[in-house]
DNA sequence: CCGGCGACTTGACGTGCATCAACAGCGCTT
DNA sequence: AAGCGCTGTTGATGCACGTCAAGTCGCCGG
C-alpha cells in the first residue's frame, strides 16, 4: 500500500506538475490575496529558469541553484498566445515542448468523425507537448483559454542537455511518468465515477493545483466553459450545470457564473470516497 | 491535419508498442497458423535483445544491429510470473521496467474507496512499469493473465546507458510519449463513445496488435474476463456480454466464450466512425 | 460421474444522464 | 441604449446502460 496517497490517483497525479492561473486582464478583480507569484512585467527579466519564480513547479524541480543555470541555455525564447488561439495543433510538426509561464490552456484530441475530448487543463509551470514526441508531430490541440505566455523548450536541445546532466534527465522522466499517472487517474474517473463525483474530483484537483501556486484554496475562477468541463469529465454541459446547482443547493459551493467558492471542502472530498451506494 | 491517422487516436496510439499473445499452455489448440514468433524454449538463448525476436516491437525498435548489442548489457535478467500473480503492485518500490516476452498482462489502478480500473492490457514487446518513475513506487498492479515471462530492465541502468547512447534515449522518450497518446485515446473513448463503439474499438485495437505480431487478423482468443474488459472500457460485464451477443446477431462476430472470430471488420470500423446519430 | 464454482448469458426493471427546448444573463458591437 | 451571440440555467422527456436475478455452460476436484 505504501505509496498510495490519501487521495484519488486522479488528484494525486496532478499536484506536482501544475501551475497558477495568473491574475489576468479579464477578471483581475478576483485575484486572491496571498503573495505567491509576484506579477511579472512581460519581458522585464532575462529569459532564464534560474530566476523564474515557477522553478519549484516546472521542469527545474529539484535542481540546485548552480545546476539551474545550465537550464538557462535551453530556454531561450518565449511565446505569447492570445486567448482562443492555438499554441499548436494536432498534426503540426513537433519541435519543442512548452512550459506555461502565465495563463491557462486546454489540450484536446479529436477523432476523424468529429468527436473531441478535452484531455487536460494546464496552468503555470506545467508542460505542454509531451504527446508530440512519439510521432514527431503534435497529437492534440493546445488552446489558450486566456492570454498566455509560454517558454519554448526545443526538444532536441533538451535531450542533448539531459544527456550529460543527470538530474535534468531524471526530472524529465519523472514529469513524463507523472503525466501517465495522471492519465490513468482520469481513466479511473471516466470509467467508474458518477457525475457528482467527477465534478467534485475536478474541483478539488483544481484548487489543489491553485493552492500549490499560492492561490486561495477555497475560491477560484474557472477559465473554461461548462462545455469544456463537460468534455473533460465525459459529461454534457447541462449535466455540469445541474451538478453545480445541486452542489450549491447542498451548501457545498457558492456558484456565480465562473466564480466558485468552496464552502465545504470536506463534503466534496467525502462525495468522492464514499461511493454512496 | 497531417499526422492524424485514419484511425481513432485510441487505435492509432497502440499499434506501435504492442506485442503478441504467445500461444500458451492454456489453449494452444487455437494458435493461428502464421509463422510469427518462433516458440522459444525458456532459457535456450542467452538473455539478449540482439537476438530477441521481439526487437522490432520492443525497446530496441529502430536500433541498428551493432547498436543493439549495447542493450544486451542492460537486460540481464528474466522473470516468470504465473497466471494470476502480480509482477508488481501499487506501492511496491520501483526499480525496473519490464518488457513482456511471452504471455499477457493487465494493469489496474485502484482508489482508496475500492473502485478499480483496468488501465491496459499488455502483450509481448510492451513495456510495463512506466508509471512507477514518477514517485519511485509503482502506481498500479500488473497482473499476469496467463503464465508469462518478462525481461527485467533496471531503470537506473537504462537512464545511464541512454545518457551516452542517443538512439536509445530517443527511443525511450518515444515509448513514454506513445503511452501518453494511448491514454488520451482512452480518455476519448471513455468520455464520448457508446458501448458498441467502445467494444468495437477494443477489438480492432487488439487484433491490430496481434496482427503486428504475426497472428491472424480475424481470429483471437481473449485472455481476460468480461468483467476485465468492462472495467477497461468503463462498462459493466453484462453490457459487454450483451454487446458481444448483439455483434454476433448482426453478423459482425462469431463469439464462443473467449474465442472470437471477426466476420466483418469493415462493419466494426464503420461502427466507430459513423456516430450513428 | 457428480457436485460445486466461476465465467458467461439473458431477461425484467430502474435510473442517471443525454437530449430537446425555452429562456435568462452577460458582454460586445454599433 | 438597443440588439445580438455566447454562455449558462432549468424543465420535460427518453434512452442507454446499470442493477438485480435466474439460469446455463465449462472446468476442476473428489
Amino acid at each position: 500500500m505504501g505509496i498510495t496517497t490519501p487521495e484519488l490517483p486522479y488528484m494525486t497525479a496532478s499536484h506536482a506538475h501544475d501551475q497558477p492561473v495568473t491574475g489576468h486582464v479579464t477578471d483581475s478583480a478576483a485575484r486572491p490575496a496571498l503573495p505567491p507569484v509576484v506579477p511579472i512585467r512581460a519581458e522585464a527579466f532575462k529569459v532564464a529558469c534560474s530566476n523564474c519564480n515557477l522553478r519549484e513547479l516546472c521542469l527545474p524541480v529539484g535542481l540546485s541553484d548552480p545546476d539551474l543555470e545550465r537550464l538557462d541555455e535551453l530556454v531561450a525564447k518565449r511565446r505569447s498566445v492570445t486567448r482562443g488561439d492555438a499554441l499548436f495543433r494536432a498534426g503540426d510538426s513537433f519541435q519543442s515542448l512548452y512550459a506555461v509561464r502565465t495563463g491557462f490552456f486546454k489540450t484536446c484530441v479529436s477523432s476523424e468523425d468529429g468527436r473531441d475530448q478535452v484531455t487536460g487543463f494546464q496552468m503555470a509551470g506545467e508542460l505542454l507537448g509531451l504527446d508530440g514526441i512519439s510521432h514527431d508531430r503534435h497529437n492534440c490541440d493546445a488552446i489558450a483559454l486566456e492570454d498566455s505566455q509560454v517558454c519554448v523548450i526545443p526538444f532536441g536541445q533538451l535531450e542533448e542537455l539531459s544527456r550529460d546532466f543527470t538530474p535534468l534527465q531524471h526530472q524529465f522522466h519523472k514529469i513524463m511518468s507523472r503525466e501517465i499517472v495522471r492519465d490513468h487517474g482520469m481513466m479511473l474517473l471516466l470509467g467508474s465515477m458518477r457525475a457528482e463525483e467527477r465534478l467534485a474530483a475536478f474541483l478539488l484537483n483544481l484548487t489543489q493545483r491553485l493552492q500549490a501556486r499560492g492561490f486561495s484554496a477555497s475560491s477560484l475562477i474557472l477559465r473554461m466553459t461548462r462545455e469544456e468541463i463537460g468534455s473533460y469529465l465525459g459529461l454534457k454541459l447541462e449535466t455540469v450545470s445541474r451538478t453545480f446547482s445541486k452542489f450549491q443547493d447542498d451548501g457545498l459551493l457558492e456558484v456565480k457564473q465562473r466564480h466558485i467558492r468552496i464552502l465545504d471542502e470536506a463534503g466534496l472530498r467525502q462525495l468522492i470516497s464514499s461511493t454512496a451506494c
